[in-house]
DNA sequence: TTTTCTGCAAACGATTTGCATACAC
DNA sequence: GTGTATGCAAATCGTTTGCAGAAAA
């Protein structure tokens, strides 16, 4: 996990900087964020869950909306995993952490992090190459964890 | 592009061979994919427009069916480009063929083929690394391309 | 007080499913 | 003939939207 530099007293500031207002719903859906680093990647019904479970009976379509607002923000990123939903986690700030990627198990679909700047290096070939100026990228890989290789 | 080995004619073969039946619809669905070099990844509505133009007309629900069938059979696989819909490809049938990525143009949404065995060597070293058992992976990267790039 | 947010319910779009019929083998 | 595949329409599921009232600045 790259740092988080992001805190969530920042949260405020952040939001009337881009004309937009603090509210119990914002700042508590970007808490859940901080409360669950055991499953980093939320999904809109799963924090819903986990507000209700703090006793926070939000709608489910303003939690829909705040997530995209947080990523607007750049506060939250987008994950897709092709279970069916879009997930959430918390972005990492640090302009230089490219390098998080994600072990994907096809067996017990577990979601591993892992940490590496893969790409050193690549990015620039590819661009004297192709003319493309990459400005972020994604990288799944799909395999057996340690768990499930013996199947 | 990784060479497609996989042939037309060796679709009725591989659907007996695992228990299904050939049907036109599945002989068309597939050939669409053999005649868009053009335009490789396609959804589901997309095939089933393409069908319509060349007067077959299917149910959509009959081509998502054997989209699907496709895909368990390998001859298919599935990617996504977070635009709201499931898309298909040729599956590259050469086992050694890893190497096809993705270019995605934040600006014009173009889509670029980009040939490389990038991970080369790296997945042995997450094995090793985390114990995770690599089957296959996914890199996409965002940016801008060519014609966008001077926005 | 003005504008933005929220909650609710309805709308949406992609995909899936149930079922009766048609077709492949 | 037997079992699978198809077409259709209805159902499902994640997500978005419209609108009236509530809350932030």
């Amino acid at each position: 996990m790259g740092e988080k530099f992001f805190k969530l007293q920042d949260l405020r500031g952040m939001l009337s900087k881009n004309g937009y207002k603090m509210t119990p719903q914002r700042k508590e859906v970007l808490q859940i964020f901080f409360d669950n680093d055991a499953d980093p990647h939320l999904s809109a019904e799963e924090v819903h869950e986990f507000l209700k479970k703090k006793d926070f009976d939000f709608g489910l379509a303003t939690v829909y909306r705040n997530l995209e607002l947080l990523c607007t923000l750049g506060i939250l990123s987008k994950v897709n995993f092709d279970d069916g939903c879009t997930r959430y986690e918390l972005a990492s700030t640090d302009p230089k952490a490219h390098q998080h990627h994600h072990l994907i198990c096809l067996k017990c679909k577990k979601i591993i992090e892992f940490e590496e700047d893969l790409l050193e290096g690549l990015e620039e070939k590819i661009t004297k190459k192709s003319g493309f100026e990459i400005v972020n990228h994604e990288v799944k890989f799909f395999g057996y964890c340690k768990n499930c290789k013996g199947k």
